[in-house]
DNA sequence: TATAAATGAAACCATTTGGTTTCAAATTTA
DNA sequence: TAAATTTGAAACCAAATGGTTTCATTTATA
């Protein structure tokens, strides 16, 4: 029975910036830990966690190298965050009259 | 001095499921607050929540309506989410050749 | 082989999150 | 006007989140 292992979802995992930064680190790149750590102010525990969270979730690849890790994104989980917005890219790029219409309608 | 008004984003505001759902519900209809609570199986004020958390980032636009509030989505801010993730695209459209050599290159 | 480097893991902590119940206030309606 | 409806707000709570420090383990190197 397997317990304790939180869902992981891609929403909630490119909801910490930090993490979205360590995305982008790492979209063309492989970096090893330590790294991927010297990019950021905070302990290499604190960004280990984020990038173990990243992999959980299928976001980073890690390849154990000896003594080393080294780590690289492999985005493609990220259509699923695509397409959801993709169903709603109408607000951004048509006249939105509809919207236009609820706003107006306390004229 | 500014105080306690937790800096919403939107990556953060569409991180929880409910919220997704509240987003989705919304998009084409305006639904005054028990409406939307009916959708769900929690309590009014934590559907409330979500809906105060959605209207500070600037996601749901309220109109009050006598003692009724009147919600509705706009998604333009989604932009953002969907920009981000368009930097990515490749990973899901191309061949992926360089992670691909990432991927082989311990043969 | 002794030391350095890279990482893991545990214990801990403060704050945030996502929910609840309860009560109050404002607006409609019978 | 009395009662019902709609919402707000406060107090509270458990669990998750995002960080820390400390110590252990494994691998590479001088």
């Amino acid at each position: 029975m397997i317990m304790n292992v939180p869902r992981r979802d891609v929403f909630q995992a490119i909801a910490d910036p930090t993490r979205r930064e360590i995305i982008n680190l790492l979209a063309y790149q492989s970096l090893n830990l330590n790294a991927v750590v010297d990019n950021f102010e905070m302990s290499r525990p604190a960004v280990a966690k984020h990038i173990r969270i990243l992999t959980e979730c299928g976001l980073l690849i890690i390849k154990q190298k000896g003594r080393e890790k080294h780590i690289r994104a492999d985005l493609k989980k990220l259509k699923q965050v695509s397409d959801w917005t993709a169903k709603y890219q109408q607000f951004w790029s048509d006249k939105l009259d509809a919207l236009g219409d609820f706003l107006d309608q306390d004229k």
